[in-house]
Formats: structure tokens, C-alpha cells, sequence
DNA sequence: GAGGAAAATGTTATAATATAACCTTTGCGA
DNA sequence: TCGCAAAGGTTATATTATAACATTTTCCTC
């Protein structure tokens, strides 16, 4: 194991352990399934499908069926510890423990890497095309597909 | 049958007009199928899914399966006369006959009612974040959703 | 610690969305 | 008229998601 997956596992540990301590602020569990599956869905940049995860959880422990993996999948979403990527039928780490808050993501369609970035100047220009129809927005969907810097060159 | 409705049969009329003169410029075929499609989602300002079209065809003509569906919808997406709402997996008609623009969405959750607008500031905030990480934009999604001014007071 | 309600999970079945693969028909230019 | 390319028909199946009900676990109350 490298440094890097080190630091990765170790800031990987960290974050698990303030979701964790969020969890019993808000008087919620991070049971076993759903800790395992945030865990799965955080080592990677790239957004994983329902199925994907199924398949993983299938290999570590046997049996698993759809539901148990879309129950947890939606109690992490509540929670505001994941994002679902609409674009991807598929579910990305959310950085922040936040409930609601606006975001875009940026999905390279070279290397399937999904980037979540909170621009505010994009997050007003949409606030303020709403407010000019009376329009009352409860979810800003913004998803930008195309080339990341790294893969514009391949 | 109303003004109303007489109008809108005329506009949509004269619209698919102009939609098969794009195509005859185009050297693209606008179908039995096809143009049947175009009509039935352009009737509505609300999304259809796949299986609706099915439905509605079905009751139209018999016997009508979902690739017959699914290949009038590429069409017609390639062309740029309907629009995928990704957060419905479900197809709206765009106003625009050109190919490629960058649209956003707001989508009522209370009437179904999905609106399509062109925000200059929200494309250039939009382009501006992209532009900051070199990142190459091929499509925008933006759904917005929420409530219309018409549903805020039910 | 026993009882019981609420939450979580297990289990079975199926709904909803989408495409692969192969075959037939149609349109159209050589 | 031949033959190719595009379109559509047909069958089967992949992928994504949820309904409904049974069982287990948690944890509060007494």
C-alpha cells in the first residue's frame, strides 16, 4: 500500500467518523449496510449505480437483494452524505454533511470522473431566472457533462 | 372545440410544417412514426415517458413495441425537436429547431408543468466555472424543480 | 429483564425504463 | 431492376427501481 492510499484511508476513517458523530447529533444510525455502502461510494471519484453497489456488497457478504441496497442508498441521500447523479442513474460522496445545498457536478465522459463543485455565481444566476417567473425551486439539478482537463488531451 | 384549441392545433400545425422543411434541409426523413411522436409530446407541457408514447400509440394503431418508441425518440433528440428531462426519464418538445442550445428546465412537481428557458446569465455562469477547471462542456443539464407560480398558492 | 412499539432489514415479486440482436420492408440511386 | 442503406418489426433481455409483507433488532418503559 502506498502513501497516498494511506492518507486516503486515514482521511477516508476521519470523515466516516464525523459522519458518524453527525449521525448521533441528528438522532439517526449509520448502521452496518449503510455505513459499508457510503464507505464503497466514497473511494472512488466516479459515481457508482445501485447495481454496481449490489454487486460489491454481494461479493463481501453473500445474499443481497435491491432493496437493501435502495434503503440505504436513501437514507444516505436524506442525509445529505450522497448525491444521486440523474444524468448517471447513480450516486456520488458528498463532501459536505450538509442537508440541502446547491451544487453542479462536473462528469468527464472520458474517465466517468464526476467533480462537485458550488459556484455561487452559477447557484444566483439560477436563483434569479426562478425568482423572475415566481417559480419556487426546492432542487437545482445541474449537471455538466463533457472532457475533464485531464482527458481533453486523450 | 375552443379558440383556444384551434389556435394550438394551428400552431402546432404550421410548426411541424417548418420541423419537415428542417428535415427535407437536413436530408432526414420525418416518418409516419416519427412526426406521430413529435405531435403527441408537442400536445403537452408536460414530459412524456417512453411507455407513454407506447400507450398513447398503442391505442392508436395496435401493436407497437418499445424499440419503435425508443427509435423515433433518438431521432427526434438527435435532431434537436425534443428534449430528455433527465430527472424524469421522461421527453418534452423544444421549442428551438436547432440542434444544440443550452437550455434549462423548471419542472413543477405540483402540475407536472415542465418549462423550458434560455437564461443567457446562467449559460455564461455556467461556462465560466467550466472554463476555470479546463473542463470541456458537451451537454448542460439544468432542472430546475420546485413549484410554478400557478401552484405555489394550492 | 420482559413486553412492546418503532426502526431496520430480509425476502419475494414485479414494475418501469431501455437496449441488443436479428429479420423484414421500404425507398432510392446506379 | 438490382442492390444498398435506412427504417421499422419482432423477440428477448438488460437495467433501474419499488411494492408488499415477514422477520429481526433496537431501545424505551415498566
Amino acid at each position: 500500500m502506498q502513501l497516498h492510499d494511506h492518507d486516503h484511508d486515514l482521511c477516508l476513517r476521519e470523515a466516516l467518523d464525523r459522519i458518524q458523530a453527525v449521525c448521533h447529533e441528528r438522532g439517526v444510525k449509520l448502521t452496518e449496510v449503510r455505513r459499508r455502502i457510503l464507505e464503497l461510494i466514497w473511494t472512488s471519484h466516479r459515481a457508482y449505480g445501485a447495481y454496481d453497489l449490489l454487486d460489491m456488497l454481494r461479493a463481501e457478504r453473500g445474499r443481497v437483494d435491491p432493496p437493501t441496497v435502495y434503503r440505504a442508498l436513501d437514507f444516505l441521500l436524506d442525509q445529505g452524505f450522497i448525491h444521486r447523479v440523474e444524468s448517471l442513474n447513480a450516486f456520488i460522496g458528498c463532501p459536505l454533511p450538509d442537508r440541502s445545498h446547491s451544487v453542479q457536478f462536473f462528469i468527464c465522459d472520458g474517465c466517468g470522473t464526476t467533480l462537485e463543485a458550488q459556484d455561487r455565481g452559477i447557484t444566483q444566476a439560477l436563483e434569479r431566472s426562478a425568482k423572475a417567473q415566481g417559480f419556487q425551486v426546492e432542487q437545482k439539478i445541474v449537471e455538466l457533462r463533457g472532457r475533464c482537463a485531464g482527458c481533453c488531451t486523450d
